[in-house]
RNA sequence: GGGCGGUUAGUUCAGAGGAAGAACGCUUGCUUGACACGCAAGAGGUCACUGGUUCAAGUCCAGUACUGCCCA
């Protein structure tokens, strides 16, 4: 293994090595699992499945980063893993696309039919449904796409209706008539869920209902007054003394002279608007089941499109908005409109295209969900599946504990077909799993499936088995279910993280995953959403083309600490680059200094080590032992940061800059081939601990330095060992840096260039330091230019000197006519002045008899200490200062 | 109205009982035999407020004020 040093350039050029080094792990097959029956060595993860009309963006970027992290970490820590891809087939916005594409042909899928229009789909589906595909591949992720996913897969399909078929024989699948949201633009139902609340300013309108064969008038007040075409009653509370003559009596509907009955029921909030109601059952929830209470008539007011049908009599075709303006304008013109306020209402929104959702009464199928809840409810409590970071546990309860029927039938084309069959002779239903030849009940061959599709998240509830094989016995099942861990982001906690819990523990008995990481979200720099009416969205293709796949990850993994949501910007990419840059050049530097190194041919056992080699080991070794607890905690900021912070300070800013003199000589040959050697053992070292976040660019390296396997990604994780860790050389070498900073500082106040030689002086007042300070004089020398160098312990202060104090050193550096005397005495009074402050601090402390009495010996043997050194660091500089004065 | 968070440097955020941290930005100096996508030095904080617990409180507890999100 030999090195030869090719031209690297001094930047980094991202764009090339991506491309070679994605092809060359595909060809070795590395991201492919294997079935291993030692279900302790696999760790398996599926991916949150993407819409297969999607387009990659941010989050995908940030949520499937932390997952490629995980699973390249866990591979490299000798795991089998298995991280398993696919896609979603997002029934409501893949049929939107195609709708939309087929409406440039002057056509609806009505006109296709809904045969041709689904082939229409899969054509689509076809053609640009692996998009979102390729665009992950980008990323580097190392997903095994040889089990490659989707929901309308024969298999997937095939789990679907089994999951229907028995939870329809148990009873928690059933249809009925109810009050759900529908969006009229989609026109289909929606689950409660899927309906975003946002608060208006709107009004609150009052009408006067007349009572019959009566001067006297009922005043309801409403939201939504165009529902008023749909009242079958009006109700106030039993115990409402304002109302109690009117119970029993007769009010006549404005504009329709529907006769309404006054009725009481407790539901009425005595509170709202006049304490009467108008009863809607057809259009408000609350007024159905008010409405079954009392056997009330129900009128539906509106069409499909959402425009009002002929049961709105005169406003037929309008749409609801259009009818509220004509339904007031009547009112007032007739006198009924008694008065308008300013009201505050949440209205609902449809989450895929935002148009307000009507509640709108109509035959559903519905999951009876609190049964399957209780047991994933209590497999968060037992501990089973752990939610990170914890506070999501409560959100999590909170949604189950109240959770409601889920209206899982849409009204679209494009999904599961609900496998039930109607007989259209005796209006028998059956559920199977296979098409009915005959009805079941009176034998007639008059069977109707039912036309519509299932809720997407239905199919995405059985992702973590589904795409295993389930219904089948699969080796895939047997080996990666239940999964190690899922990611995913707050938003689909109850679409898909709760609902997968409930389906997982109802057919397969066991959680589907142990761990539940929720990913922060991603906002732009002032914490703003983004969204492309804002014009703030950052697109990861981009920033790839134009920073580097690495350069992304590693930010967002660096973002990503315990908030909820994470800001991004342009500048805080660059900031990352700049380190990918480092790590280029560090290594350009480090491959042009090995080019005569041979790792076969070094002799560990002769080469000889310095404080510096031992100190950079131990960081090293440090590093290794916080990043890898980071990993484990799912702290990726922090594990980014850590070795981040070893990699540019530790190792490029100190380290290199010490084993340059060693390396630049040619006299003491074991010398140099000891810094060669650490040199290349840490870098190595570093590149695996970087691999999982930045992938591309270690392999990149890490092919071009000396390295055992094929690829850094099946090389194993770094190891902390204690014995690499060395506390002494840790003190020994924070002494000697400080040395060094302070004689920097000294020349940057005193605006002395970095090139400009200066004499140094070294005081040691503390006769141990006096070895330690002689022996590693090396460093001082490697990293300041100096001519002159006295070290001693009865070194005098020269004439013109400026001054530097430490624990047991002062350092002299003579600056005949450059010193300026009042600076100076500026500056060690500044110095002073802080070491004063904080030994009035301690000095407070140690002469606390409580805290002498109560504190840890440990605590106050520190305070003393600390305390000691202070002083004599307040000494030298008050006799200093009385030198100048 | 119910639930869950947040308030620390100019900005974005770490830190969760024993001397206030990072990144970016800012100021100053520097063509240093890897890197100006760089090096070095520096300025910048009553850790929202009020009480309490403790020898010791950004850190634990209670309340207040803002503020964000989810659910009605």
């Amino acid at each position: 293994m030999k090195n030869t040093n090719n031209e690297i350039p001094s930047v980094y050029n991202p764009k090339i090595v991506e491309e070679k080094w994605y092809k060359f792990w595909l060809e070795k097959d590395y991201f492919k699992a294997k079935n291993n029956f030692d279900k302790k060595n696999n760790y398996s993860m599926v991916i949150p499945p993407p819409n297969v009309t999607g387009s990659l963006h941010l989050g995908h970027a940030l949520n499937n980063t932390l997952q490629d992290i995980l699973i390249r970490w866990k591979k490299m820590e000798g795991y089998n893993t298995l991280w398993l891809p696919g896609t979603d087939h997002a029934g409501i916005a893949t049929q939107n696309v195609v709708e939309k594409e087929i409406a440039k042909e002057g056509k609806s899928r009505h006109d296709l039919g809904r045969e041709k229009f689904l082939e229409r789909v899969w054509e689509w589906k076809e053609k640009y449904g692996n998009n979102i595909i390729n665009q992950l591949k980008r990323l580097g992720f190392s997903c095994d796409w040889s089990r490659l996913r989707f929901t309308l897969d024969e298999g997937l399909s095939k789990a679907v209706k089994k999951v229907f078929v028995q939870l329809y024989k148990e009873g928690l699948i059933y249809r009925e008539n109810y009050v759900i949201n529908w969006c009229p633009r989609c026109q289909t139902a929606l689950a409660d869920i899927e309906v975003e609340s946002v608060e208006e300013e709107t009004n609150i309108y009052y009408i006067d209902y007349p009572l019959k064969d009566s001067e006297e008038v009922i005043t309801v007040a409403t939201v939504r007054p165009e529902t008023m075409l749909g009242d079958t009653a009006v109700a106030v509370h039993p115990d409402d003394e304002r109302y109690k003559k009117f119970i029993g009596k007769t009010a006549i509907l404005p504009l329709m002279d529907r006769e309404l009955p006054i009725i009481a029921d407790s539901y009425v909030d005595p509170e709202f608007g006049t304490g009467a109601v108008k009863i809607t059952p057809a259009h408000d929830l609350n007024d159905f089941e008010l409405g079954k209470r009392h056997r009330l008539q129900v009128i539906n007011l509106l069409n499909n499109d959402g425009t009002m049908n002929e049961q709105a009599g005169k406003f037929k075709g309008l749409t609801v908005a259009g009818c509220r303006e004509k339904v007031l304008n009547s009112l007032r013109e007739k006198g009924y409109l008694n008065k308008i306020e300013n009201y505050k209402h949440s209205m609902g929104h449809c989450y895929r295209c935002g148009t307000i959702i009507e509640p709108y009464l109509s035959k559903q199928w519905f999951v009876k969900v609190k049964e399957l809840a209780q047991p994933a409810i209590s497999a968060v409590e037992e501990g089973k599946i752990e939610f990170i970071p914890s506070h999501w546990t409560k959100v999590y309860y909170e949604w189950m504990r109240n959770i409601k029927d889920w209206c899982i039938s849409r009204q679209l084309w494009w999904g599961h077909r609900i496998p039930a069959w109607y007989c259209q002779d005796c209006s028998e239903i059956m559920v199977e799993l296979e098409p009915p030849k005959f009805c079941k009940k009176c034998k007639g061959h008059n069977l109707v499936q039912d036309p519509d599709v299932l809720d997407t998240w239905f199919s995405s509830a059985l992702w973590p088995f589904s795409t295993l094989g389930w219904p089948e016995e699969t080796d895939d099942l047997k080996c990666f279910y239940p999964t190690s861990v899922l990611v995913t982001g707050f938003d689909i906690i109850f679409f898909w993280v709760a609902r997968m819990i409930m389906m997982g523990l109802k057919f397969r008995g066991e959680v589907p995953f142990k761990q539940v990481y929720i990913n922060p979200l991603i906002r732009d720099a002032e914490g703003k959403k983004m969204s492309k009416s804002k014009g703030n969205v950052i697109d990861p293709l981009t920033v790839i083309d134009e920073y580097g796949s690495d350069t992304l990850r590693i930010t967002l993994a660096s973002l990503t600490v315990q908030g909820d949501y994470i800001c991004l910007s342009e500048e805080r990419i660059r900031g990352f680059r700049n380190f990918s840059n480092k790590i280029w050049n560090v290594s350009r530097f480090s491959i042009m200094n090995l080019v005569d190194f041979d790792i076969d041919k070094i002799n560990k056992d002769s080469l000889k080590m310095t404080l510096a080699d031992n100190w950079i080991i131990s960081r090293l070794n440090e590093a290794i032992k916080k990043s890898t607890f980071y990993l484990n905690e799912y702290k990726f900021g922090e594990a980014a940061k850590t070795i981040y912070e070893f990699t540019w300070s530790d190792f490029c800013d100190w380290y290199v800059e010490f084993i340059k003199p060693r390396l630049y000589q040619e006299d003491d040959k074991i010398q140099r081939k000891t810094a060669q050697y650490i040199l290349w053992f840490v870098l190595e070292n570093t590149l695996r601990l970087l691999h999982p976040f930045m992938p591309f660019i270690t392999e990149e390296i890490w092919q071009k330095l000396p390295h055992q396997g094929d690829s850094i990604m099946s090389s194993p994780w770094p190891l902390y060992k204690e014995e690499y860790l060395d506390k002494e050389a840790d003190i020994k070498m924070s002494k000697i840096m400080n040395i060094i900073k302070t004689i920097r500082n000294i020349k940057s106040d005193m605006d002395i260039p970095y090139s400009t030689k200066i004499d140094l002086y070294l005081n040691i007042t503390e006769k141990d330091k006096i070895e330690l300070i002689k022996e590693n004089i090396y460093y001082i020398k490697a990293m300041l230019k100096t001519n002159l160098l006295e070290v001693g312990t009865d070194i005098k202060k020269p004439a013109h000197s400026a001054t530097g104090v430490l624990e047991g050193v002062e350092i002299f550096i003579p600056l005949k006519d450059i010193i300026n005397i009042p600076e100076e005495i500026a500056r060690l009074e500044k110095r002073l002045n802080r070491i004063k402050n904080e030994l009035n601090t301690i000095f407070k402390k140690i002469n606390n008899e409580d805290f002498l009495s109560k504190a840890p010996e440990e605590v106050i043997k520190k305070e003393r200490n600390k305390a000691d050194d202070l002083k004599d660091i307040y000494q030298k500089l008050e006799s200093n200062l009385k030198d100048l004065r």
